[in-house]
DNA sequence: GCCAACGTTGGC
DNA sequence: GCCAACGTTGGC
């Protein structure tokens, strides 16, 4: 089992928008880079670990436990001619982009970045390195255990 | 809104 | 294959 940090724009998908999903699970559409792409497809089976991360917002920060629920499928949203995430290179036989499902474990506390900044044990994170960007990063099991011994 | 950092694209 | 231009991410 891996383990997992996955951000969201609270302003598309909270973590409360996921406890309000029929089954409190969502698709983790949208992915448009490889690396992330390929950690979905590659390495992510159903029952990983992930923190939920708050990104692009007033407060970012982890703000809840998920897990996926749904190995690697193709990404709707990528044939959706009138989505934004829509990529005329992608077709239903040579799909380009996928996603798994993520389901909501609980909502916890806000940990801010800022919280994780000043943590010595999540020093490595690789959330905090300079010039990060990957929306979807693993996450060492010690770190994880640690985040969820203080939510 | 700014801007640093990084990924992707496309001409050559 | 190089690399400049461009687009995106995401904290501040």
């Amino acid at each position: 089992m891996r383990y997992w940090l996955m951000k969201s724009e609270p302003s598309d998908v909270s973590i409360d928008d996921l406890a309000a999903m029929p089954d409190q699970s969502v698709a983790w559409y949208g992915i448009r880079n490889y690396q992330a792409r390929n950690f979905m497809r590659d390495q992510m089976q159903v029952g990983d670990k992930v923190l939920f991360y708050h990104s692009s917002c007033a407060e970012p920060g982890i703000a809840g436990l998920a897990e996926v629920s749904r190995l690697a499928y193709p990404d709707e949203t990528q044939f959706d001619v009138k989505h934004k995430y829509f990529d005329a290179k992608a077709t239903r036989e040579a799909p380009r982009w996928m996603n798994v499902d993520v389901k909501l474990v609980r909502k916890t506390r806000l940990m801010a970045l800022k919280e994780i900044r000043d943590t010595p044990e999540l020093a490595t994170m690789r959330i905090l390195q300079k010039g990060n960007r990957l929306s979807i990063t693993p996450i060492d099991p010690r770190e994880y255990n640690y985040i969820v011994g203080v939510l």
